[in-house]
DNA sequence: CCAGCTAGTTCAGTCATTGAACTGACACAT
DNA sequence: ATGTGTCAGTTCAATGACTGAACTAGCTGG
């Protein structure tokens, strides 16, 4: 096998999924492309993670089929979730559970609702209004009581903003039809 | 604050997860730990860690009281989960789960069952068939359609059969009463 | 053809990981 | 008490990954 095989155990699923997603800074972009992060310099300034690091991990994600590239983007390069990232979601809420339930005394630090209802997402992510598995794009993301309201720059401010999942952050870059 | 930090984003509950879980071969550990895995000697050789690394990723893990370390056990000392490392099941069930269905075309390298009733576990936790989300210490795993049969040291061969989740595996080394 | 923006690349310094060999504590037998 | 074995670590040189800052290159509008 050609596996990357950072880790040995070819019989466990979890080896395999940490080889695409478990390298340090990966999960933290996965997690902000879900938050509507798209552009090079975005991921760059949100994560202050170096510019060498980022571009190796995105060239990794796309080659994995975790996110895609476009490039020819009305103002430049774009990357966005692929269904496979998609489905990455209830891993990654399982882990915002376990640190807001563990380190966050005050609270969960983001809830998720139901966009269409308003419903409470539970941990398996169904709303409690309709009972139905909400899909990620439905899914509207809120401050929650843990929120710890202290940074300031433009891209912060909106991904802790209201809003709904993968719905682009910085797409203000093409001048919108309606507002400035 | 006093945290780690390796991450900078205070706010995300994710960041703050990957502090304790994010390193390199910490969430293999857990693994470990979950499929029965009590000792450093067999840590090190199921994973294939070096084992200057398993040492500190086992003392983070114990200051973060997701193990204990039992020094006083018979044979020697024993690494094992805590509740709050029990909490981190579903999360690592996603990743599996994540890892089969893209990784894995033959099916789950592993299945879990209640071990009461023998029903399946579904996604969530859930047993299909008694409905409740089935605790930790009652689930069995059993080796999955998609496994590939290859390793043949004991402690590999030990923790790839039917067994529950948390059972020692090597507490042979406590002469056990009936079989030699 | 210049200024400004975007998406990268390059590179020296630092830090983490690797793998192999070694130490120290305990247990049991001679 | 001496030797043998096991277990849980430590030590250390070599290698590899990450960091941060500066630099390059392509496109856009003036």
């Amino acid at each position: 096998m050609t596996l990357p095989s950072t880790y040995a155990d070819r019989n466990c699923s979890l080896a395999r999924t940490l080889e695409v997603v478990g390298e340090r800074w990966t999960l933290m972009i996965v997690r902000d492309a879900f938050f509507g992060v798209t552009r090079f310099g975005d991921f760059a300034a949100e994560l202050g993670i170096p510019r060498a690091v980022l571009t190796s991990r995105l060239k990794s994600l796309v080659q994995e089929g975790v996110l895609t590239r476009e490039g020819d983007a009305p103002g430049g390069v774009e990357y966005r979730l692929t269904a496979k990232g998609i489905a990455l979601w209830p891993a990654l809420r399982a882990f915002m559970n376990w640190g807001d339930e563990f380190y966050s005394p005050a609270g969960a630090k983001r809830t998720f609702r139901h966009d269409q209802d308003a419903g409470l997402i539970d941990q398996d992510g169904r709303c409690q209004e309709c009972g139905t598995v909400v899909r990620v794009p439905e899914i509207r993301i809120e401050r929650g009581p843990g929120f710890e309201p202290t940074e300031s720059d433009p891209v912060s401010e909106a991904i802790t903003t209201s809003r709904r999942l993968l719905e682009p952050v910085t797409a203000a870059r093409t001048p919108a039809p309606a507002a400035g």
